[in-house]
DNA sequence: ACTGATAGAGACAGGTCTGTCTCATTGTCA
DNA sequence: TGACAATGAGACAGACCTGTCTCTATCAGT
C-alpha cells in the first residue's frame, strides 16, 4: 500500500509552549494536511519534539487528539465567521456577500485541504465516533447562522435560502480537492447573491416536483 | 484508537462468479461503505471468500483494487448520467431539473455514504496517488457535461452557470453526512433552477467583486 | 537545599496491515 | 485419463500502529 511521504523529523513547534500546546498545534496541522489516519502519534511526537508519555499524560488516547484538534478548528472557524461579518452587522444581504467573497480566497489558497469536518466524517463513517459528534455540531452552528442571515434579508423562504447557500459553502469545500487546474470557487459569491435575489425579487419561483423514473445501478 | 467494527465473515457474493468479480464487488460495497483505509485485504478476502492469493493474482496491490474500484464506480455514475439525460434528449433546462431531481433522492438514501471520488480523494491527499487521476477524471468529466447542458439551455455565461451547478452537486454530496435529522437536499432542486433562471432572465446579473479584508488565522 | 510537578527517552507488548510463499484441490477440455 | 489453469488454505515476514511502563532530567517555589 502506497504511504504518505513522511516529513522532517525535526521539530517545528517553538518548544518555549507547553507539551500539550506544541502536541496540538503539530497534530491539527498534521491531520488537517494529511488526514487523521494517516497520520500516527509516533508522527506527530517526533514532529513537536515532545516525548510520547507527554502526549498519552494530555490527551487519554488519539480519538481524544482527535477531538480536540476538531474542537480546535471550530473555535478558528467561527472566529473567521465573526470578523467577516463584523464589518457590516446591519446589512445582512453585504454579510452574504462577504461570507461567499471570504470563502472564495479562503478555498482558493493552494495549502487548501477542505473543510476539516467534513473530511473527518469521511474518514470516519460511522457516526458514533466521538469525532462525529463535533463535525455535527459544527455544521448545525453553519445552518444556524445562516438561517438567521437569511431571516435578516427579509427572504420569502428563509429556510430554503439558508439551505441553498449552505449546499453552496459545502460544495466549496468539497471541490477544492478535485479542480487543479481552474476551479470553480469563482463563480460562489455569483451563485450566492443570484439564489439571494431570487428570493428578493417579487415573482415567486417555486421548485417544481416532478418524478422522474427511479434509477438505481 | 476507536476502530470500525468488523461485520461478517461469511460469504456475501454469490461463490459461482470469478474471483476477480467477487473482489471486485465485495471491495466496492465495502470501500464506499466503510472507507479505504478502514478496510483491509483480511477484511476483502474473507467477505467474498477468495483466497488471498486469488486476489494479489488479479490486482497488483490494494492501490490497484482501489483504482479498479473507482472506474466500477466511475461507469455506474456515467450510467446513471445517461439514464437521466434520456427522458428529454432535446430540452437542456428539463434535463437539468430532472438531474437535481434525481441526485436529490440519490443522496437521501439512508445508506448513502457521499461520493466516492471526494471520499477518496479525502482519504489520500496526496494527488500524486494513482487512484486520484481517476477521481479528478470523474470531476473533469462532470465538468464538461455541465458545461454542455448550460451551454444548450442559452445561458448568458454557460461557464459561470455550470461551475455554479458543480458546486450545487459537490455540496450535495458533502452534505449527506453531517445533517442526519433534516437534510438540506430537499433545497437543492429549486437552487438549480432559480441559478438557471437568472441565467435565462433579461437583466444582466454580474457578481459584485468586493475587497473585503483579508483574515487569516 | 528539598519537594513535587512536568517532561524527555526509549523499550516493550499486542495487535493489524500488506504482500509473499508453498502446497493441495477443483474443474475443464482434449 | 491426462494436462493445465484457476483457486483455496494458511503460514509467514516485515512493517507499522496504539498505548503502557520505567527511569531520568529539569525547573519552580518554598
Amino acid at each position: 500500500m502506497r504511504k504518505s511521504k513522511g516529513g522532517a523529523e525535526a521539530d517545528e513547534v517553538p518548544a518555549d509552549k507547553s507539551a500539550r500546546a506544541r502536541i496540538l498545534e503539530t497534530a491539527t496541522e498534521l491531520f488537517y494536511r494529511e488526514g487523521i489516519r494517516a497520520v500516527g502519534i509516533d508522527t506527530i511526537i517526533a514532529r513537536s519534539g515532545v516525548a510520547k508519555m507527554s502526549l498519552y499524560r494530555n490527551f487519554a488516547s488519539k480519538d481524544d487528539l482527535v477531538v480536540a484538534f476538531l474542537k480546535y478548528r471550530d473555535g478558528i472557524y467561527w472566529q473567521w465567521w465573526d470578523h467577516v461579518m463584523a464589518a457590516h452587522p446591519d446589512d445582512a444581504a453585504r454579510q452574504i456577500s462577504d461570507l461567499f467573497a471570504s470563502l472564495t480566497r479562503r478555498v482558493s489558497s493552494p495549502h487548501y485541504r477542505g473543510c476539516p469536518f467534513i473530511n473527518t466524517s469521511t474518514e470516519f463513517p460511522d457516526s458514533d465516533h466521538p469525532a462525529r459528534a463535533v463535525c455535527r455540531a459544527n455544521k448545525r452552528e453553519l445552518r444556524r447562522r445562516l438561517l438567521d442571515l437569511a431571516r435578516r434579508t427579509g427572504a420569502r423562504d428563509p429556510e430554503g435560502l439558508a439551505d441553498q447557500l449552505l449546499l453552496l459553502m459545502e460544495g466549496a469545500y468539497a471541490s477544492a480537492q478535485n479542480f487543479p487546474v481552474r476551479s470553480p470557487a469563482p463563480s460562489l459569491q455569483g451563485a450566492a447573491e443570484a439564489l439571494l435575489a431570487a428570493q428578493l425579487g417579487r415573482q415567486a419561483r417555486r421548485p417544481v416536483r416532478r418524478d422522474a423514473r427511479v434509477f438505481s445501478p
